[in-house]
DNA sequence: TCTTTTATTGGGAACGTTTGCAGAACTAAT
DNA sequence: ATTAGTTCTGCAAACGTTCCCAATAAAAGA
């Protein structure tokens, strides 16, 4: 692969005149810049980034780390932030961890080595070794999806405390006396803790015992299994709040096939507003949350601590929407 | 940032013996390998991978680009080649153009800059410019979605005439007489060319004509608002093949409000089956593409042309399965 | 003790750029 | 024809690695 030196090899000049006729400088003779263009066709020279960005110590990499690309969340999160950093002449260094929760140490160590500028990370839980990686990356991370701002580390997070909580609000002004909660398993703070607790604070806030709390995975087949689980084990449920739609439109099917309608003797909220909700029968009713924002807004702010060493957000929160459809 | 040649000082010795104990090579005193150590971590030492790549002129990079990652097919393509790309040691490059054609040129550039060993490009449309791109860069392209055997590009392709033919077949044996079909604007030859290709040759094969063939885009919407038009204009449709199953949901939704039963009166099959197809109602009878396996395809493909220089697979043809629901 | 072997280390070029500085070539003015 | 000023070009160092080769140090044999 041709280098500057075989450019100006065949041209006759020397490389700092073949650099100045590519960077298009200010002083060189016109005829030899011809002569150097022709002989960069002639040769097919292809500039060598690497190169470049050894000699200037900037890459314009921005590492992302996400578990899953195929989720309603992490996909339409992956479109808002490259839509942001690439207006920033930014380039995206995508590592997926398959769910494998020690790879996003390993990559954030890779990303590291390879001198990206910063990092986003799309994390499910935050345990000690990941926020001790976080802390010890020398490029700035920033969290999407769940809060590390009391470890220092800025974020990303939809208002998970409050939309449970809102749930709770809208379940028990539908009549709900009987309230269960279907989550996930793991120590998601964000999509299982949260949620709940905002929902069991607005039961509290009404003397309402949250009725259960089951956890299966982020399936639908889990969202199912679970919901039969619970209608087998209490008799009297009159509302089911599910940590995402997907749990929901599981949910939704038991309660379709245990002869029960979803709206009317049961009332059912997911989160997310995932297309699903639109698509299934009843409707669901939901939250809807700004999955392609969280990326813009990882991307802006992580571009802001590139630039300036300051620090003055360190969390940004997304609000969400009611969508009232048919099953609450 | 602190270099080999920092911690060389502080260790009292040489580069040359920093980058053997970082590389753990035979024949170093352990005495100086422990000298080292402390160095490095005293000093937070994390070794340049760019200068790495530009001294052994390998990256292990890889460039895919996309229109969109939240859409069912390229997430879950992605996920697919991930996973293959990372068994070798590969990292992945990721570009979306956002729907900007010529931005597919621009990032081929860019990744031959970038000096990537390989590029995956998920195109929906393959003119000559691109064509031309692909065939000037200096590294291997695996074209996904789209048939460029033609052209001498290894591709990887669903079988979408076939799937049209199968189509046909299907609404014809359920006693289908007036079909239709529905694809996309633009020139997608995979999407909208030859779906509706081998729907119409099943359909000529039993002396029906083609009822219809519109063209909305990949939109829930469109497929609803289009079908909707069709509904207005043939009142005796008891078939539509739709190119998608985005597209089908729509259509599903606009049948259902004109009165009729989809599966009953008339038939209806989507491609793809996305969740949504489970989740509808009733239930979209469909195909079954196998969207991560395409990109697993791509990525082993394109480890195939980095490591030999042989070509000995061209293309590969991924099939399908009858998804057989409600709907037909 | 002196040589020979072996183990350990350092020097320096190279990868492909950019860039400050100095030298060369030209132009214009004396 | 000399000088002074411009304009243009080349040399060489630097970015952070690796790795060949030579040099030194240690150990072993004579």
């Amino acid at each position: 692969m041709a280098s500057l030196h075989d450019v100006a090899l065949i041209a006759g000049v020397s490389k700092s005149t073949v650099s100045r006729v590519i960077n298009d400088e200010y002083g060189v003779k016109n005829a030899t810049k011809i002569k150097v263009q022709k002989a960069i066709s002639e040769c097919g020279y292809v500039p060598n980034q690497v190169a470049k960005d050894l000699k200037s110590q900037k890459t314009n990499l921005v590492g992302v780390i996400v578990s899953r690309v195929s989720s309603h969340a992490t996909a339409l999160g992956i479109d808002g932030l490259t839509s942001i950093l690439e207006k920033a002449g930014k380039h995206v260094l995508l590592a997926s961890t398959h769910q494998e929760h020690q790879k996003e140490l390993e990559y954030i160590q890779i990303f590291n080595q390879k001198r990206v500028e910063g990092i986003i990370l799309y994390a499910t839980h935050l345990d000690k070794v990941l926020v001790n990686a976080i802390q010890n990356s020398n490029v700035p991370v920033i969290l999407v999806g769940q809060d590390g701002s009391m470890h220092n580390i800025p974020s990303i997070v939809h208002d998970d405390y409050r939309v449970g909580f809102e749930a709770g609000s809208r379940l028990i002004a539908q009549g709900c006396k009987s309230v269960g909660f279907i989550g996930v398993q793991g120590d998601d703070v964000a999509v299982d803790k949260l949620r709940s607790q905002g929902l069991t604070e607005a039961l509290e806030f009404n003397q309402l015992p949250l009725l259960f709390h089951s956890r299966g995975d982020f399936s639908i087949e889990s969202g199912y299994s679970t919901a039969k689980e619970c209608l087998a084990n209490f008799n009297n449920i009159d509302g089911i709040f599910c940590a995402t739609d997907r749990i929901a439109v599981g949910a939704l099917r038991a309660i379709n096939e245990s002869g029960m309608t979803p709206g009317k003797e049961i009332k059912i909220l997911g989160v997310g507003n995932d297309e699903l909700a639109s698509v299934c029968s009843p409707t669901l009713s939901t939250f809807s949350y700004a999955f392609d924002k969280a990326g813009e807004n990882a991307a802006k702010l992580l571009l802001e601590r590139i630039k300036n060493q300051g620090h003055e957000m360190s969390k940004v929160v997304l609000t969400f929407q009611n969508i009232e459809r048919e099953t609450c």
